[in-house]
DNA sequence: TCGTCAATAT
DNA sequence: TATATTGACG
């Protein structure tokens, strides 16, 4: 350790040379010389065994050819690894990859082609320091402060994990081997969904280490969820104290005439991201009329929902859509459906002029503080009793004989925007136009959107497949606004309406 | 050993 | 800026 502390460091390095080519030998040692370090020279690997067996604290790092003939170099490499603790260097002519992983994989801290560079032989010394930086214990480190011990852990754990795609690659920077170490980027909303999805799931016990194990992620560490889960906890806590306050972007937006551009698509762009769920849950059997005018495109159409279901509107929901849907009937609640038969789907809606906009059946992810309806009574009572000036109502009981929404998850969480879609659910001959108003998701503060819920679905009116005027007029569905003239109203504004005096304080 | 925080580095 | 690392403390 000695050297370390010498200023001149790393020269006088003790370098013990092996090669049985005098002449490679020669440069070698001139090479090593040129750095000033100390240099034993020896042509024999039995020699350099004896010597190094003579006293291994003679020398820092043994360097060694590999094709020599009374020993060649892994198997010097291997006794050396066996018996003592000096990093060791291989070099040969041949740079192949088989032969380099063969070196590493016996232990060789580094591998040169030969003839070495001067570069390559002046950074040889930070292999040492590497091998002394992981042995050494608290009681070497008396010129380090106390209270390290951990994060030399934390350097070596790393400093392993990254030797291994380093020392393949086989370069040798001016840098120390460990700063390579991948990036997790957070921002990827299934990363950040997983992180997420764990932490609620462990509540209390989202720890960084559980919640390491619950995302199972390769690459991840318990550090990184941390450093995460640290950010994360801050942003909640300053969320939590402003709840329920409704953002920028509630109930005003979503018009078709005259509004700049729908509520959602703002959304999307004041945020940079939108949440995307992991999860594909559809639901079936409803087509949706959306006021907003969103045109769905694969930027958008996500954001309402995790994963939109989009059913042809053009036709009732008969048959013809039982057997593009496969699933339906083996699942009545939930379907899965594959992409492709969902941006299929989506072409015949859009093709059919209307806009499509999606929901999703269930939230499956939220803010747990947001959804607690004793918060809001009232607006609670008014989904039950049906006397809300908007028309909440369960969709259970206002669509006799029909199983569609069964499944639906009425989460009051009467945060941030709302925003209701005009719905044409098809069901035999029967079409059913509601408005279904939902709450569109929110920023969770790092730029995920949090997938969306779906308070309340109401039946406006139905009536028999021939006499859609939906898919003739979709626009005939909206009532005009009295506020604001030649613009539509929807039921974003009643909700927002209805929600507002929760959001006082 | 781990979790957490604030500070700092990359 | 986002993410990672670090030191200190419990």
């Amino acid at each position: 350790m000695e050297f370390i502390n010498n200023d001149k460091f790393p020269e006088g390095l003790r370098v013990l040379a092996v090669d049985d080519s005098s002449l490679c030998l020669k440069l070698l040692e001139a090479l090593l010389k040129k750095c000033r370090y100390e240099v034993t020279a020896t042509l024999s690997a039995n020699a350099a065994l004896g010597l190094l067996r003579k006293n291994k604290k003679n020398f820092d790092i043994v360097i060694t050819d590999v094709q020599m003939d009374e020993m060649n170099g892994f198997e010097l490499l291997k006794t050396i690894g066996l018996e003592m603790d000096i990093p060791v260097i291989m070099m040969s002519t041949s740079g192949d990859y088989e032969t380099v992983m063969k070196g590493i994989e016996h232990g060789a801290c580094d591998y040169l082609v030969k003839p070495p560079s001067l570069k390559e032989i002046q950074n040889i010394w930070q292999h040492v320091v590497r091998l002394k930086k992981n042995k050494s214990t608290l009681s070497d480190l008396d010129t380090e402060k106390k209270g390290t011990e951990r994060n030399l852990k934390r350097r070596n754990s790393n400093q392993t994990k990254s030797n291994e795609d380093e020392d393949s690659s086989h370069s040798s920077d001016e840098l120390l081997p460990n700063q390579k170490r991948t990036r997790i980027s957070w921002a990827d909303p299934e990363l950040h969904a997983k992180f997420v999805e764990a932490f609620y799931k462990l509540g209390d016990k989202a720890v960084p280490s559980k919640i390491l194990a619950e995302m199972n992620v390769q690459g991840l560490t318990r550090e990184k969820v941390a450093s995460h889960l640290q950010k994360y906890r801050k942003i909640l806590e300053k969320q939590s104290k402003k709840p329920n306050s409704i953002t920028a972007f509630n109930g005003m937006s979503g018009r078709l005439r005259n509004s700049t551009f729908p509520s959602l698509f703002n959304l999307q762009f004041q945020n940079g991201r939108n949440y995307l769920s992991s999860s594909h849950t559809y639901h079936r059997g409803t087509s949706q009329l959306s006021h907003h005018g969103v045109t769905p495109n694969a930027s958008n159409r996500s954001f309402v929902n995790p994963r939109p279901h989009f059913l042809p509107s053009t036709q009732p929901y008969t048959s013809q859509y039982s057997s593009t849907l496969g699933t339906i009937n083996q699942n009545p609640q939930k379907m899965q459906v594959s992409d492709s038969t969902m941006q299929n789907l989506h072409n015949q809606t859009y093709a059919s002029g209307l806009n499509a906009q999606t929901f999703s059946s269930t939230s499956k992810l939220f803010d747990p503080h947001m959804v607690s309806s004793s918060k809001f009574p009232e607006y609670n009572a008014n989904i039950h009793s049906g006397t809300s000036n908007f028309p909440f109502g369960e969709a259970s009981n206002v669509l006799p004989n029909n199983n569609l929404f069964d499944d639906l998850t009425y989460y009051p969480m009467l945060d941030h925007a709302s925003s209701s879609n005009l719905n044409t659910v098809f069901q035999n001959d029967y079409t059913f136009n509601m408005t279904h108003s939902t709450l569109s998701g929110y920023d969770d503060g790092m730029r995920n959107m949090v997938a969306p819920t779906i308070p309340s679905t109401n039946v406006m009116e139905s009536r028999s497949v021939d006499q859609i005027p939906s898919l003739e007029n979709p626009l005939a569905f909206l009532e005009t606004d009295s506020d604001h003239l030649g613009s539509y109203s929807s039921a974003d504004d009643d909700l927002s309406a209805a929600i507002r005096p929760y959001q006082q304080q």
